[in-house]
DNA sequence: ACCTGAACACCGTTCAAGT
DNA sequence: ACCTGAACACCGTTCAAGT
């Protein structure tokens, strides 16, 4: 049994590997049975299938994701954490939309959001607060990061696209973004470190927002 | 010819149908050839395949998404843009990540994103704000309508959910979480109206910003 | 007890053969 | 010219047959 587990958790790691490396779409069970070729199924022996496989899969994934201490200043916790979990889905390029879509609440996953919401209780907000905060950063988070990762053109080639672009669309036609294209060419500005500004926006609106409200004590 | 573009516009259609109603998952080409049975495929004198299919699907989605008036209040035209685009998602259930995913500019979306940058620039936003400002919107509809749609409570059952939270979860374990699933059980709140609370967050932190920047005046 | 390979029910896509 | 159905190369999953 001992042994099961263990070649189970190879699998997991394995399977982990290819996804990262050669792309989600191109992990099947069969690939995966034996690596090189073979279309036999010893897998089966230690994983349900191929969903039970994911969620082994997003439960190692999710681990990588840290924690706020709680105690200690939300703002900069909540900065942490945000940046904390871009990375982990920056790492594994095929996870954002299934972390969501097979959203569980995990051992794991519970920690995390208890840390969250200890952090911005202890921080001041109340619970209700609390809840609506993590939901707006969470939100930035996610929808920013799995935006960036499908976006079709990389951040060191916007010049080249919009110089592209240009001749091919005429000013009468989408007057703004043509001129939005003539600044990134001329170098106005790069479209770069949009995360952290959004991200900022929502912190300091929260921050206001604790401030702001009577019933922000404990 | 024309007979020939209006059988596959009809197709598109019952795809799309079909998607709504049974789910993006269930859908594939062979069901779709002839909707009762059939295993032939006259579909592909239509459509060039899978990947075509789909584009048009989501050509037909995203015609549904209202644009700006430009000139009009930024504030006022922002919300209503992210409100429309967040009504398209949640009518069209499958279309959220496959939006992103297979994100292309056709000419509904650069028409979409020039009046969106022209309402900005008219507000008085920097193209490069304008920029900003747009994706740190769309990043909030985005993130937090794909993470409500694959919630999987309903909200009115986040009572019953919490109360049945309670007895399974030791409040040593997870104190925070178990004190919020108390207030959700006593009413205190709801987790209803998060979407405003951050679209709002955004907002009012991006007029805060304008007015405070020294460079927003065109 | 474990691995194997054939088998089943599905895919998307192609194409020769019919009408 | 159009539709048909068999075929190919893939899936996830099961299971009897081997060792």
């Amino acid at each position: 049994m001992k042994r099961k587990s263990l070649t189970a958790k190879r699998s997991v790691e394995t399977a982990l590997e290819f996804a990262n490396h050669e792309g989600f779409e191109a992990l099947s069970m069969r690939k995966l049975a034996g690596l090189p070729n073979v279309t036999a199924m010893p897998l089966y022996n230690y994983v349900a299938g191929k969903d039970a496989l994911l969620e082994l899969m997003l439960g190692k994934v999710v681990a990588e994701i840290d924690s706020p201490t709680i105690g200690g200043d939300w703002e900069v916790m909540m900065r942490w954490c945000a940046h904390s979990l871009r990375q982990v889905l920056l790492r594994h390029r095929w996870t954002s939309t299934l972390l969501i879509s097979r959203f569980s609440l995990s051992v794991t996953v519970m920690r995390n959001i208890d840390a969250i919401v200890g952090c911005l209780v202890a921080g001041g907000f109340t619970y209700a607060q609390a809840d609506w905060a993590r939901n707006a950063i969470d939100s930035h988070v996610y929808g920013y990061t799995i935006q960036e990762l499908n976006f079709p053109v990389e951040p060191d080639q916007y010049k080249a696209a919009a110089a592209q672009f240009l001749p091919m669309n005429s000013q009468a036609n989408y007057p703004y973004m043509y001129e939005a294209a003539s600044e990134i060419i001329a170098g106005t500005y790069n479209r770069m470190t949009n995360f952290d500004f959004g991200l900022e926006l929502v912190l300091s609106g929260l921050q206001q927002w604790q401030t702001n409200s009577a019933y922000a004590g404990r």
